[in-house]
DNA sequence: TGTGCAACCTGTAGCGGCTACAGGATCAAG
DNA sequence: CTTGATCCTGTAGCCGCTACAGGTTGCACA
């Protein structure tokens, strides 16, 4: 039986990050004790890690969510499980494309000011003119 | 002189956040005609312009709102406008570098279920027992 | 047995960067 | 003169926390 403190220590989840999930329902709520305190129990903590684990993953909330679900009613389900992965896995690869691109405008903006100059090329850059047909 | 409706279908950008970054400072607040619809000129139109570019190049809104005050206060200073740039760069490839890691961590997992089984193995290494030392 | 402090409790508000209403005023076209 | 589009303000919601305030408990030590 593990106080918050404990499980926040041995699961790495900041203690008012555990109870925003219990909130939340990410995670189901723990036993009490007399006085109102939570009790973990190591059934807890093993969720409170796979949610962790979840999250630095990438994973969303909901996402975290639902394979938790999965992996607790018994069946483990590939079938689920996996289609969450993979959607998510996608959404990292577009994210990489969108900074890769993002990375070259930077770099393009940042090498125009190579040489000091009076008008930074850098801000004329992203200051010209160019009309959205009206 | 236009309409708000006009610089948003102008710039792109939405109504509800051209009003949203008037209340938070990144622009200025535009003239108002007598009966206190905003009125904007091609000075105002320029300057949501930069903001959006700013925000299409990934900058934070107090990098653009900083930016923006380089670029209008004549000066276009390299000196302080690079440091700004150079910095979301370095952000950027950080943040690149960490998804990287993200999807070679993913696609290991996703690949462990690879033949249909009971146990769905991808949950089950993220559901591992793994201790901090106590 | 007292006392002092750490750890816990609930509830609420803030962050960034919007977006989406509600409920009202105003403008422009037919 | 009416209708409907556009505008106004103000407030609340989204995500995933984090940070209080203000109150109760638990536990060690004198």
């Amino acid at each position: 039986m593990y106080s918050i403190g404990q499980v926040s220590a041995r699961s790495g989840v900041n203690i008012e990050t555990i109870r925003y999930y219990e909130r939340k329902g990410i995670l189901p709520a723990p036993a009490r004790t007399q006085s109102g305190r939570r009790q973990y129990d190591r059934d807890d903590l093993s969720r409170l890690r796979f949610v962790r684990k979840c999250r630095d993953l990438g994973f969303s909330m909901s996402d975290a969510k639902a394979l938790l679900g999965l992996a607790i009613s018994g069946g483990m389900n590939c079938g689920e499980a996996k289609p969450i992965a993979q959607a998510h896995q996608d959404a990292v690869v577009k994210k990489m494309a969108e900074l890769a691109r993002l990375r070259e405008a930077l770099s393009s903006l940042v090498d125009a000011c190579r040489e000091p100059s009076s008008e930074c090329p850098m801000l004329g850059l992203i200051f010209e003119e160019s009309d959205i047909p009206a």
